[in-house]
DNA sequence: CAATTACATAAACTTGAGTTTATATAAACG
DNA sequence: CGTTTATATAAACTCAAGTTTATGTAATTG
């Protein structure tokens, strides 16, 4: 489990927020810093390991630094993914077809007593 | 990143693999061990979290412990990408615009020659 | 040019995850 | 029964990730 593996990289809670940040908007990192409540150098180090993945490109701008998203590097955990989704999907199909068997069950009864009244 | 977050569990290359074979069968615990080449107090000790994390569910079958799938702990990341998922989905359309361009001028430019000769 | 702003990086520390080795438990089997 | 099979768990170790503190480096500003 190095950091050189995006399931590593998007493990850490603070580098999703980075990321969640990003999805809304380019940012400094002193944006990031005061909207996260981070440290400058901490936000700096998930910046450089968000780099190093490719899941962010910076651009200068004098001092700063613009740091924007690149989401592609997450396909290869959305197809990781897939294979299960299949799995989660069949599960809701089968609690959806109980749901809907209580609700006709339940729906019949009632008719029963209303017709019984 | 403390191991009762998913995102965390998922991140560990050897308990992708037995999710992965447990998604394909059912599997005890030799099973495993012999099939990903790990010890069998690791894998015991993954699939301890694994169970934590409600990603695999355990049956008794005598001395054996027949572990099995269930995917749906994984929908809040399934959630969380599919945010991301628009990024790069608008990303491929870019570059497919640009490929088709590509294409339309390449073809041209071939019409072009046959036509000049 | 001195002071400030924005950021990166190095050093040092802490903690916990992954792993191995050794041991406990419980059922099957002879 | 004693032994083997299947698994869990405890103890101990290693190493690297996350964090803080301190410092370096550009570019900006007064």
């Amino acid at each position: 489990m190095t950091l050189h593996d995006i399931y590593a990289i998007i493990a850490e809670p603070s580098r999703r927020r980075i990321l969640d940040c990003l999805l809304r908007s380019d940012s400094t990192v002193k944006d990031l810093t005061e909207e996260l409540g981070l440290s400058q150098p901490l936000v700096s180090s998930h910046l450089r390991l968000l780099r190093e993945s490719g899941l962010v490109r910076v651009q200068s701008d004098a001092q700063r630094r613009i740091y924007s998203l690149d989401a592609s590097p997450l396909t290869g955990v959305d197809e990781w993914l897939s294979a299960y989704r299949d799995k989660w999907n069949r599960h809701v199909d089968k609690l959806e077809e109980h749901l809907d068997r209580r609700k006709r069950l339940k729906e019949e009864k009632q008719a029963d007593e209303t017709t019984g009244e």
